[in-house]
DNA sequence: ACGTTATAGTTTCACTTGAAACCATTTGCA
DNA sequence: TGCAAATGGTTTCAAGTGAAACTATAACGT
């Protein structure tokens, strides 16, 4: 049954794989720093940096800025409240809602990570030239669509 | 503490995040698919594909040419051999190795989930014109260097 | 006002996962 | 030859995950 009637895939030219071969690469080596520096996980991480931009933001808003499921944000939310790096009040006209900010010691690890993450952004994408990182961008910005 | 001395992470605009969210809503649309159809997780169907392509190699060779580590590789084995898809055999001359092939069903599997694949790299593709595609294929070559 | 429906967020349950420990076999080398 | 180190593969354990159920509050329609 091995015979020329199969068209095996040819996984290595597959380009939704080789997109998650080198997105996993890259995400996993910049999250390697901040884990071991700071024990956040990705998730926490990325919910501390939502915090960071729009701070007094809900859970549900949280989730829905990163793209990330509800309960996934709960759950980092209940490790970082616990931590002291973000301070969890109630809204004052609906007591369903959170109003979530990074604490001072929040503000202090962002600080500290968020340099970081653009400095490991520029190190990846310093192999590509100026050109291939204009359609680099116009390309995510097309599939992202 | 919330004043110009910070400088939060735009994560919208962060090239890594944005790989990752392109990347797994591709991959996610496509596993969706066979899931639904064979129960195969995408770790699986990785596997198949590799055995597809490369008849009779080991689950360490296997490991390597997906990029998922061996206790992955191991488990998705074990469910493949288990429902028939996948016949095992160990090495004549190294008794710790296996020899790994798909079974009649794996490749009738094989059969019709490659082409669906196929398919949807075209789809979701398609919004790229050639382009685009050509510079795709030479950032992606650079960036898993 | 009152009951239904919707929403924010948490908890539970069953399952997946990675790291480390483990077993069996093979390799390297004294 | 024989014994330590390396390798292929599996199992164990602790942690993480998503789906569905659940609690509390708010919004809506009558």
């Amino acid at each position: 049954m091995a015979d020329s009637t199969h068209h095996p895939l040819a996984l290595e030219q597959f380009l939704p794989y080789r997109l998650s071969i080198v997105s996993n690469t890259i995400s996993q080596a910049i999250a390697a720093d901040y884990e071991s520096r700071f024990g956040l996980t990705m998730t926490e991480w990325r919910v501390m940096a939502v915090l960071a931009r729009f701070p007094d933001v809900s859970a549900r808003d949280v989730a829905e800025r990163t793209a990330m499921d509800k309960v996934a944000v709960s759950r980092a939310l209940a490790r970082l409240v616990k931590s002291g790096r973000v301070n969890r009040e109630t809204h004052d006209d609906d007591k369903r809602r959170s109003v979530l900010r990074l604490s001072d010691a929040g503000w202090a690890i962002h600080d500290e990570v968020a340099p970081q993450a653009r400095a490991h952004e520029t190190e990846f994408f310093a192999v590509l030239d100026a050109e291939e990182r204009t359609w680099l961008l116009r390309i995510l910005e097309k599939l992202s669509a």
